[in-house]
DNA sequence: AGCGATGTTCGCCG
DNA sequence: TCGGCGAACATCGC
């Protein structure tokens, strides 16, 4: 399920059951998601704790003494927290025991996910070439992030390495917020849209940490529950269309978001 | 039973 | 060089 406002919701529970305690054993059920070897992967966990956690983007780094244990989800990825053995998780990958006897599982059903060590944050950053935590960003380091940029908005939002933690989803919903056409060239926006933007992008982020980053509950004036065909806008009742942009395909409602902004 | 899916990456092309 | 595009990856629920 994870954009950003999910991941961010796994950090809080990875923190809130898994920190500080020692990690007995790891057990690779299927190491395709490993990005590293199996023994690498033991020889920096075991025996280490999880001592904080950082989330930039939809990556998950977890702090062990001194590296980086990196977690990404892909579109499936979840973690699990449990103590009996029978409750092991379908889709389980990687499962971390602790000395309490419980574990923590990453699963995973499709495979996109994956997990690997970095030895630094500043490091692992500049390797995805990330561009700033689209949550956390300050208003300077979004506008940073524009400069010199082009291409059409929804492309935009979606790339990792102008703004990170944005997915198909959050980016549709912060477009129609900013009454923005999918497809409108990011350069061709005033500093009040700038900012209106900005500001959207924090705000649509914040309800989806709120809510955990269930999608099945939105407020009705949300794009969320009418990302489907035959669906209405809940603001002009206009009907929501459906666009593919590089292989995604979106939503968008063709009244509020007209094409020249 | 086929289609589609909240992601990333890579190669191609303009 | 950059941006857009499409395919590839892999699996399962609807």
């Amino acid at each position: 399920m994870p954009e950003l406002p999910e991941v961010e919701t796994y950090k809080r529970y990875l923190d809130g059951t898994s920190l500080n305690q020692i990690i007995i054993s790891v057990k690779v059920i299927d190491n395709r998601v490993l990005n590293i070897d199996e023994s690498y992967l033991r020889k920096f966990v075991i025996g280490n704790k999880f001592k904080s956690s950082i989330r930039h983007g939809k990556y998950l780094l977890v702090n062990l003494e001194q590296d980086y244990l990196i977690m990404h989800f892909g579109m499936t990825g979840d973690l699990k927290y449990y103590n009996k053995k029978g409750d092991e998780p379908k889709f389980s990958k990687v499962i971390f025991h602790f000395e309490n006897d419980f574990n923590l599982t990453y699963t995973s059903r499709r495979m996109f996910g994956r997990i690997d060590i970095a030895e630094s944050i500043e490091d692992f950053i500049e390797k995805k070439n990330l561009g700033p935590d689209a949550y956390k960003m300050s208003l300077e380091e979004f506008k940073g992030a524009l400069k010199r940029r082009s291409g059409i908005a929804k492309n935009l939002l979606l790339n990792q390495s102008f703004v990170a933690g944005i997915g198909n989803i959050y980016s549709d919903e912060i477009l129609f917020k900013t009454k923005l056409y999918p497809k409108t060239k990011i350069d061709t926006l005033d500093e009040s849209k700038i900012h209106e933007l900005f500001t959207n992008i924090k705000e649509v982020l914040q309800v989806g940490i709120e809510r955990k980053g269930d999608l099945s509950n939105y407020p009705n004036h949300f794009l969320i529950p009418h990302r489907k065909k035959d669906e209405h806008c809940p603001i002009c009742n206009t009907g929501i269309e459906r666009n593919e942009i590089s292989g995604r395909h979106g939503f968008y409602c063709p009244n509020c978001q007209k094409k020249s902004p």
